[in-house]
DNA sequence: TATTGTTATACTCTATAACTATA
DNA sequence: TATAGTTATAGAGTATAACAATA
């Protein structure tokens, strides 16, 4: 009974890992994984640099110069906060929006190529599943 | 129909990114990502270089690298092939074991916490779903 | 000639420590 | 003093190209 669950969870963790693994590979995304993580952070709203590097789990320096990049790529733009001469805005670009839909698509395409041909029933397993491991996570 | 599919696809592969992302920065192993991964694939015997090279899908040159720093640390060991002078052959010592399991044991412990508490209902939609991204991911 | 593996070199992403400028 | 961000520097992991040894 533990031990099932402990094989569960060797099952789905390494199941996730593969796929995750396999649309980094093989989807070819036009943006780097680090690069969309930033932009997805910026969809609801700007960012200061701080605030990225805290979502993104990186340290203050590395974000500097993944916003650079961004910048110099036309993804993003970068404004002055005028209460807090400071402080700096990150916000996303009509570039970098767009730019980022197509890494979403590159990544969706190929996971539907996958699926397509599955079952119905097969189909369902996998929504209801996604639909327990994201209550888990959130949990 | 087929935008259901995207639907789904979308939230396979975000949910499974998800698990994979939370794993790596919460499940802290002793080993590094790619450092396990070679491990892993030693446990059912050893090696060449090339092989785990293709097996990773990482040029030559950075598993020679790789299976050095793993050499320094004791968890794998070379031997030549008595067959052919220019292959060799790394081998998983017990030390690489140890660590493997520990890292395994870590990753899973995180995971288990996460799905303890599930419904048996819960439980068995995850056990169907794992079988059908197996079953997608060789196909 | 073809293959296995290494060395040389460079690029990217990451980090810590020291610095500038604002508050 | 404390905070936001940058610059300087270094380490880890990756790649391509050129090389050595063996088949």
């Amino acid at each position: 009974m533990s031990e099932d669950l402990g094989h569960l969870a060797n099952a789905v963790r390494t199941t996730c890992q593969q796929v995750s693994r396999r649309v980094r590979f093989e989807a070819n995304p036009e943006l780097a994984p680090h690069h969309a993580g930033v932009l997805f952070k910026l969809l609801d709203g700007s960012r200061t640099p701080s605030e990225l590097a805290d979502l993104e789990r990186v340290a203050a320096p590395s974000m500097t110069r993944t916003v650079n990049c961004l910048v110099e790529r036309g993804l993003v733009s970068l404004s002055g906060n005028p209460n807090d001469g400071r402080s700096k805005l990150v916000s996303l670009t009509d570039a970098g929006q767009d730019a980022l839909e197509q890494t979403v698509r590159a990544r969706d395409d190929w996971m539907m190529q996958r699926l397509a041909g599955l079952s119905e029933a097969d189909q369902e397993i996998l929504r209801a599943a996604t639909e327990v491991l994201n209550r888990v996570l959130d949990a």
